[in-house]
DNA sequence: CGATTCGTAACTAACTAAGTTACATGAAAC
DNA sequence: GTTTCATGTAACTTAGTTAGTTACGAATCG
């Protein structure tokens, strides 16, 4: 699992659970879809399930699962839920007290609560069933053209 | 220098820039106002230079001026003369021909272009004058506040 | 009870970016 | 023309972040 890449990750992750919605995938089985350590998955989507977009059982037969219906599961829920920042840039200040700084934050500040709230609006219109309908049709067209030869 | 805080370091900059256009300011004046190296500012800015948002001048009375006006310098320009990313997320395969991988790319990678146009669009409206003038503002209610005591 | 699986802490390794040193290049002052 | 000042840049060091790993306790099922 590369850097930066916990959302493309868990994604990847969360749709594979979607796929095999009647039973619980174990971390080890997720981990290999991304190829990393099971303990990385577990830490990684921890938070996804305090939001309730997974849940987690333990012991045999235990495993991760989705909390509702993909179609009810939005890309902005589970950013948010990986705490991930949408925008890069920060605006701390490292010289209080200076105003050249303080109007640059004020306006960076300004740019970036606007910024986020228009991402956070678009992802909140792409859901995992987005996802699901997107790799089926790509699975459909591998087993046409398969079929095709 | 904190790290993600070279866009707002080198607004900072810039503004000081901005606000002494008789004069060019070396590297070391403005490694002071960022509380850094001046080594890190020449490279910080180095871009900017190549996009013609600043020159730079040897020797005697040497260093760094605006390239143009402030009020025809753009924080989409500055961020991409940076080399900055707006968007942090990655999008790169890891598992070429995973057909899940492939669809959650799709999805993303569409998201990340629109977003970027989105944020590019926004970035273009705010110039440097803008942050001078939000600076003069504040540094004039300083001064009143302070003739008023 | 024994096997399995998550939860989490603690540590290690790899990577990134800032900071630093050093020195060559160019320009102005004298 | 030599000295001084400033940028340009390469190379190295240091600090911070994050993924990866190991270890083990807690919960659950057969």
């Amino acid at each position: 699992m590369k850097r930066n890449s916990r959302l493309s990750s868990t994604l990847h992750i969360l749709v594979h659970m979607a796929e095999a919605p009647d039973r619980a995938l174990t971390s080890e089985e997720l981990a290999g879809f991304i190829h990393t350590n099971p303990v990385v998955v577990r830490r990684t989507i921890a938070g996804l399930r305090e939001a309730g977009i997974v849940t987690s059982s333990r012991g045999h037969g235990g495993g991760w699962q989705l909390g509702r219906a993909p179609d009810r599961i939005s890309l902005a829920e589970i950013s948010a839920a990986l705490g991930e920042t949408l925008l890069p840039f920060s605006t701390e200040p490292e010289s209080p007290g200076c105003l050249v700084e303080q109007a640059v934050i004020a306006v960076l500040d300004d740019f970036r609560l606007e910024a986020e709230r228009l991402l956070a609006e678009r992802l909140s219109h792409i859901t995992l069933a987005d996802l699901t309908a997107d790799f089926r049709r790509r699975y459909d067209l591998i087993g046409v053209s398969s079929h095709a030869v």
